[in-house]
DNA sequence: GAGTGGTCTAGACCACTGA
DNA sequence: CAGTGGTCTAGACCACTCA
């Protein structure tokens, strides 16, 4: 029961050909959501290849969100689910590079302190605690690209305090350093205030992208950072295909 | 050989303990990147159970970019990732009844007719096609909560010509109905010109976060979105951990 | 050539759960 | 109780690629 499709043999592997039928028939709408989708043994017969290779186009189907499985009863085709998408946010500098733009920063202000109250907050840590304070301003092309504004846990990241960011900018250096494992964003659009303005070389009350970003290290904090771009230079792009083609890495 | 580890028996799969075992190792820093990974049968050794199940655990890895793997060479332990989240981006009804707040939505503008160059530019259609044009305002709590731009394509979607959306918001409607197999998103910040600002009621000039997005299914464009919130109202927030723990449905 | 991952098989036992 | 998915085994052949 080796035969292959005397058809359209895509060169593909059993199991990936198996999934992308399956898929087809998700996403085409032949098979609506709440459809129950033949079961593995069906599966095994229409297709002539043994269970285990079937199972596993039915569990990545499972993990894309595209069915859903229970015991006994079988797998349905899962509800359409909200839109979603898969935003990229790269190292600064690697992203004014990827424009071909000559690239630049510089480190406005650098302390070790005990954080305030607000600061304290925005990091996770308890008020007092030791933090790195940084400001940096990155150039693309000579012009202001983003204000980056940034606390560093002193306790998770206790190198950060003899580090110059003389080579490489906070967040080139922290990414590759400390492996994160959680974390959390916030977008939103703000008026530039005057300090803010002054920096981006904007007029005051510019609409302003910020990405605030928390990340954590196995429940610590790491490093809070808030970005600050003029709203009319950049824009945030990301492209999704619900089919589970995520993550390419690098 | 299927002795359970005496100590600390989780009651997960073993290729789900295997996965968290390694993964621990990474993100620990303990296999830095680089690391060159035990092999397959080197595992099957150390775990004490058939290759299939440590490529199990080896395979999710990947595929959450832990590790790369390449044939003869064996699995390393990848760079560590630009940073990145997935952002949810709901059906604006079930956003705002999330919130407890009270939900309104009135159609201000509806209208089919061949696209303009503009419209067949965004919606990736050519210009003069029928499309279906339509402008929203969403309300929470009795306030304007975001403009809705949209534009369908009446060749993908012909049974939206007939649809009021007088039971459903039409993002609610079309979500649901057309499987979309691609979407692209742009968020940015502008400065609410004169038209949205009268319909967000709020100063002109203020910023607002614009989130555009373009829906195909199957290489047919489906819609095209922007949706305008006022700045002070409204953020994007998304939490993600790069362990894997993405997509819970629904 | 040999080590590695990629895939596949033909079984097996179990847990769960709906009829 | 019987059908379903969840997991696992102990092999196997192949492709690739580094040494």
């Amino acid at each position: 029961m080796t035969a292959r499709p005397p058809g359209g043999a895509e060169d593909l592997p059993r199991y990936a050909e198996i999934r992308r039928d399956l898929e087809g028939r998700i996403l085409s709408g032949e098979w609506p959501p709440g459809y129950r989708v033949p079961s593995e043994f069906e599966l095994v017969e229409r297709y002539g290849c043994s269970r285990m290779t079937v199972n596993k186009a039915l569990s990545a189907l499972a993990a894309a969100g595209l069915i859903n499985r229970r015991r006994r009863s079988g797998s349905f085709v899962a509800a359409p689910r909200s839109q979603e998408t898969v935003l990229e946010i790269h190292d600064i500098q690697a992203e004014i590079a990827a424009t071909g733009k000559p690239y630049r920063y510089e480190v406005l202000d650098r302390a070790a302190r005990p954080a305030t109250a607000e600061e304290a907050g925005r990091l996770g840590v308890r008020p007092g605690a030791q933090v790195l304070a940084l400001l940096v301003r990155h150039f693309a092309d000579g012009r202001p690209f983003v204000v980056e504004d940034r606390l560093v846990d002193l306790a998770t990241v206790p190198e950060a305090l003899d580090e110059p960011f003389a080579a490489a900018p906070p967040g080139t250096w922290l990414i590759g350093r400390i492996p994160w494992t959680e974390a959390e964003h916030c977008i939103e659009a703000v008026a530039a205030e005057a300090p803010l303005a002054r920096l981006l070389q904007v007029a005051k009350g510019t609409p302003c992208l910020t990405v605030e970003r928390k990340t954590w290290q196995a429940g610590s904090p790491v490093t809070w950072v808030r970005l600050s771009y003029p709203g009319d230079r950049h824009r945030l792009v990301a492209r999704f295909s619900p089919a589970g083609g995520r993550r390419q890495g690098a």
